[in-house]
RNA sequence: GUGCCCGUAGCUCAACCGGAUAGAGCACCAGCCUUCUAAGCUGGGGGUUACAGGUUCGAUUCCUGUCGGGCACGCCA
């Protein structure tokens, strides 16, 4: 690859250092050349702090090496000047025409532009969301949903072949729960009079699932009611709240017989297509879904728990089968098969980490809650002790999002049915400002959520500050009327104000930046660096005018704010925002 | 109590795996529309990076301790 199809200037300097540093140092030891882009104008295009690193084995004064350094350094059509600061940092200056030429490279890649092949194709499991379908997403998931998808996209920007993964948990007790709160409000719609769990989803979902039951088959469902009447009266037991629930969970499933499968299965169905219609909606969408009552029924999990056995993983213990976690730095050993004989979660959790294991990814990035990092040793190792690199398992925690309404906390939890959903919030503040808001910091730093603030007047909201650039660029080139592509080939030697050489500068960064972003899991360094891509801009646009009498220097400004909006529009796309071309 | 994450301007957040004078936005103050979209721009004030030590040429970043906040510590999922 040669420096002008990718304008990767930072990539061609840093060969330079290292190229300068072999003749120094006569052994061929590796080098972690890293080079920075400086703060300040006047320390160069990019720095180098090379020659601190190896002041200590060469026991030079920094300074000296660094010149030694420079005068090393092969000839480059690139490069101005190469020069010495500070405590021995070398700072490198493109000459103006390495940017200039870059402008017809941007526009003739098009979208494709900042795209790379770090990935060497390889493939690439994202698993995210991943919520029950016990009820509707709400803004947490959100968060997930934005990071994994915006994650996504950068990968394959990046050249790795990506899967894109929601694991569903079909299995488990919550859906009981689920199948059970919906039994019993389809009871109430019949007549029947008792007092709802308070443990039971009380979501209003739940009685519109009813509903649909009821107005399709009548009473069929109601069965024999008098034990459940009876449970559900007997307040005063011996029982807490969660026993109580499992033995109203019991004697649903034996008063219904095997019509509690279409209730648990219509709940489920129900659930499954309202969440992948809302993640629809959002701009994310998913590969595979990826069932956890499948991996009992083909007999994975009973493979999976017979592996670790073979492994000498397991023991036995008060009538459950035990993972000796605490062999790979876990606190403490993990059931993995009850007393009763029923697999707990994590076991099927192992299972599901095996069969991605057998899919051959050479990377599995599960993205998770925070509240699940205590998960993660045991997870691990369970990989580890079913022969696998632990390495390839990357855990992408993302904090909750914490909801601010009118200044106060907002409370959530899906149970109590006291929650904002992640649809009410696109309704409100619109997908992109969701999406972009999202992302705009940190994935593992606390996310607060001004409601208030997201729904009042979106001027507040900095995706709008960067859609507002990409919409300027097309008003004026609208103006202007011709091609655009009469623009890719334009002569670029005149942009030479400060404000210009900064721009050019910032859309060479596009590309390190994309890359950046993949190496560390971070779309938060899209979206900022759009965010300054955009300010750079709207700076530039009020000082000075592109639709200028001279030609070549009209020419010239439009073919740089056309790269200018192609970059914007490559940018938001990997986010999943649009770019408007009105506003 | 134990473990993990975090603590940066009044508020919300950055800081390119240890670099140069710690940066934006919001809010506040003062300016800019007969010229390509004012959802914009220009300028200004605002900091002992929670605190105390340590490591070194150099620390917001790494180590130790203290204080403060979040989360997790089930034969739940």
């Amino acid at each position: 690859m040669t420096v002008s199809t990718q304008c990767n200037f930072k990539s061609h300097l840093t060969q330079l250092l290292r190229q300068s540093a072999q003749k120094i140092l006569s052994s061929d030891e590796k080098l972690n050349i890293e080079l920075a882009r400086p703060k300040q104008v006047d320390h160069g295009d990019y720095s180098s702090n090379l020659a601190m690193q190896l002041a200590r084995q060469m026991r030079k004064n920094p300074r000296d090496i660094a010149m030694i350094l420079i005068d090393a350094l092969p000839d480059s059509p690139f490069l101005e000047k190469a020069e010495v600061a500070g405590n021995g940092f070398i700072n490198l200056f493109l000459k103006a025409s390495a940017k200039q030429q870059c402008l017809p490279t941007i526009l003739q890649q098009g979208d494709q532009f900042g795209h790379n092949q770090l990935g060497k194709g390889q493939k690439i499991q994202i698993e995210f969301v991943s919520a029950n379908p016990t009820g509707p997403l709400h803004v947490g998931h959100g968060r997930g949903a934005a990071y994994g998808a915006s994650l996504a996209n950068i990968m394959v920007a990046n050249g790795y072949s990506v899967t894109r993964e929601y694991y569903v948990n079909d299995a488990g007790r919550q859906m009981d729960i689920l199948a059970l709160s919906t039994w019993l409000r389809y009871l109430e719609l019949c007549g029947f009079v008792f007092s709802f769990p308070e443990n039971a989803y009380q979501g209003k979902y739940v009685i519109a699932m009813a509903k649909l039951i009821h107005e399709a088959h009548g009473h069929r469902y109601v069965h024999q009611t008098d034990s459940i009447l009876l449970a559900l009266a007997q307040v005063d037991t011996p029982l807490d709240a969660d026993e109580q629930l499992d033995r109203l969970i019991a004697i649903a499933k034996e008063t219904l017989g095997e019509d509690y499968a279409y209730i648990h299965n219509f709940a489920l169905t129900e659930q499954l297509g309202d969440c992948r219609n809302d993640l629809m909606e959002f701009g994310v969408e998913f590969d595979t879904w990826f069932s956890e009552q499948s991996l009992f029924d083909s007999g994975m999990v009973a493979r999976a728990i017979q592996l670790l056995d073979q492994r000498h993983a397991l023991y036995q213990q008060d009538g459950a089968t035990w993972f000796r976690s605490t062999r790979f730095g876990d606190e403490k050993d993990r059931v993995v098969q009850r007393e009763n004989g029923q697999y707990t979660y994590f076991a099927s959790d192992i299972a599901y980490h095996l069969n991605k294991y057998e899919r051959q990814f050479s990377h599995i990035i599960n993205v998770w809650g925070a509240d699940h990092h205590g998960y993660i040793p045991r997870v691990k190792g369970a990989v580890s002790a079913l022969g696998f690199d632990s390495e390839v398992l990357e855990i992408a925690l993302v904090q909750f999002a914490i909801l601010y309404r009118d200044g106060k906390k907002v409370s959530m939890s899906t149970r109590s049915g006291e929650f904002v959903s992640l649809r009410e919030l696109r309704q409100e503040v619109g997908n992109d400002a969701a999406r972009f808001f999202y992302v705009l910091r940190k994935s593992d730093q606390h996310l607060d959520f001004d409601l208030n603030l997201a729904k009042s007047q979106s001027n507040e909201n900095p995706v709008y500050y960067v859609q507002y650039a990409h919409a300027r660029i097309c008003s004026v080139l609208t103006q202007w009327g011709e091609d655009e592509t009469e623009l890719q080939i334009v002569d670029t030697h005149l942009l030479i104000s400060p404000a210009e050489l900064i721009l050019l500068q910032k859309l060479i960064d596009y590309p390190d930046t994309l890359e950046a972003a993949a190496r560390e899991r971070a779309p938060h360094l899209l979206a900022f660096y759009l965010k300054d891509l955009a300010s750079e801009f709207h700076s530039y646009y009020n000082s000075t005018r592109f639709l200028v009498l001279e030609q070549p220097l009209k020419l010239a400004r439009l073919a740089l704010i056309a790269a200018i909006k192609q970059v914007l529009a490559n940018g938001l796309k990997l986010l999943g925002v649009s770019a408007p071309s009105k506003m």
